[in-house]
DNA sequence: GTGAAAGCGCTAACAA
DNA sequence: TTGTTAGCGCTTTCAC
């Protein structure tokens, strides 16, 4: 690859003048020809990795995700790759599979490659990403929280959610809603749990046996969806917290032979790819992608300057804003 | 962030000296540990960009594809991520939507941070990669050839799959069998088409409005569903040559009351998430997920200097060898 | 085995 | 407006 050296002496000006019609600083027009003409013949593309050493910036943010392979998370990657692709920067894929360690390890990478920022959906607490705060790199937790109050957010409204949801069961005469949910240390799980309990406890609440912690795959709400069903009094509406486990919990009812009509199922999410919604099934849909969009316009305004405290993006289902919250 | 210079002054030696304990080079025992406790005490990351800068090498792979809301490629990414990440390479995440625009923004990308290499699903022939290959950097092809000798490709064997899926409708008992395909200039969907032709020729062929081509995506599969339904002599089954494309005809037979025991449906591909799969339906997978772990170990494998010619690795529906090809 | 010094390709002062 | 020069943080000769 060709170097500015070379693109400067095939046009007759110092390297200095060819970084500057790089960076569009004003050049003497018939120097600013010749220059464009010793890039095009040489095919010389500026190295971002010497600039980015000199200038200390860098074109390149992380998105870091605990599972690519969940619908949700691959159409927040999307909007988010749309984004930071008009605005010149390339997207990271950093797939965590809710480890820990991996959180860890791409802590490392944004460090070694100097990255502005990243989005993060994390594991637990996010205590991982301390480190990058401290460093003054903006981050955007995007689905759930980071526990610091550095970091902004871009969220669904998830205990709105979840009361749609169960609303929607009291709406069909449904009368015991039951609820599966996530583990409790994953705060959207709580939330919607949060959702579930205040719309059923206006009713006269519902047995414990009625709220599963389960674990937000596909295996989970299966077994969650079975156990419901063998309850002594078992229950004739579920509200499920999430697509994977609705996914798990739609299946055991197939393959029990039990129909939507006898057990109503009311999803926090959106369901990827379902066939035909099967009657009784209702959708109140997670806005996946605005979060992504939003979350990287929020970065990049940060990675641009933008000081101001760190804010709560609530998004409601058609992905507008709910409201903004000053920090927690 | 601290420099090597910090951790070689806390240290009390000689920058190289450093280096050499990061590179792993023989170092007198003292001096290692004194420099270990200083790298740990300044919690200092060598910096990848100045070593890249220096070095001319990079640890970021581009994996470039049309569509990671295609769950296809979803699984073939999280495959590749998989790899790269236990190598220490990250993946770069370029979604180009089938726009040849955004494959030649993504190509000057890689060109601009000096990646090494790159996994890529391209849109038509693949010439935008030209430029890449010219200048030596290897290129794994996935899913469809790129049109260079130079290229690698990681595939599944689309002809067997779509004789498997024909066959098996004739196993069925079936005999007006249809096909929905992609585009005629998309491989993939040549090939699959070839496949159908094949099992059906031996049945005595097939009218031609028994074929169709569209373009791989859901309202593709549906409309073309709905067009083979009021043929004047409808087929009695259909072979999908994808995944997105089925689900949008799965859902036509639903809205119009069709049942698959009527109308057959057999798809070259894996159903999402399907809740359960309807009788006559059948599928034959399609491993992405090894492709994109066997794309990332070949491009790897190449970067570390392996110059052997150009191979075409063929996997079946396991993901396992089917044989491997001399350049084309 | 270790240190001094040069240089990777760029940008930003500073002079001219 | 333009060129000269220094330096970003690292690795790599080359002496020692």
């Amino acid at each position: 690859m060709a170097t500015i050296y070379e693109v400067a002496e095939l046009a007759g000006v110092s390297p200095a003048t060819v970084s500057r019609v790089l960076n569009g600083k004003t050049v003497r027009p018939p120097h600013e020809r010749s220059v464009k003409a010793a890039i095009a013949e040489l095919g010389y593309r500026p190295s971002r990795r010497a600039r980015s050493l000199r200038t200390k910036q860098s074109e390149m943010i992380a998105l870091i995700i605990p599972d690519i392979e969940n619908p949700f998370f691959t159409s927040l990657a999307r909007g988010a790759e749309h984004v930071t692709r008009k605005a010149g920067y390339s997207l990271v894929l950093c797939n965590t599979d809710d480890s820990p360690e991996n959180e860890v390890q791409y802590v490392e990478t944004v460090q070694a490659e100097h990255m502005p920022g990243a989005i993060v959906a994390a594991t637990g607490s996010g205590h991982s990403f301390t480190p990058l705060l401290d460093e003054g790199r903006p981050l955007v937790a995007v689905d759930r929280h980071i526990e610091d109050p550095r970091a902004d957010a871009v969220m669904a409204d998830n205990l709105a959610g979840a009361i749609e949801a169960t609303e929607w069961h009291v709406r069909q005469g449904r009368e015991r809603i039951a609820c599966i949910s996530g583990q409790p240390s994953v705060e959207t799980a709580r939330e919607r749990v949060r959702g579930w309990r205040e719309v059923v406890d206006r009713a006269g609440g519902a047995p414990d046996e009625y709220l599963i912690w389960s674990d937000y795959h596909v295996l989970g709400g299966d077994s969650a969806m079975r156990r419901l069903l063998s309850l002594p009094n078992p229950p004739d509406a579920v509200v499920v917290a999430n697509n994977l486990m609705a996914i798990g919990a739609l299946t055991a009812l197939a393959q029990l032979g039990v129909s939507t009509f006898d057990i109503g199922v009311s999803v926090c999410g959106t369901l990827p790819y379902v066939i035909s919604a099967p009657p009784g099934v209702h959708t109140v849909p997670l806005p996946a992608r605005e979060i992504g969009e939003r979350a990287a316009r929020l970065l990049l305004g940060r990675i641009d300057g933008d000081t101001e405290p760190a804010r709560t993006i609530v998004l409601d289902s058609d992905g507008a804003d709910v409201r903004s919250r000053e920090p927690r």
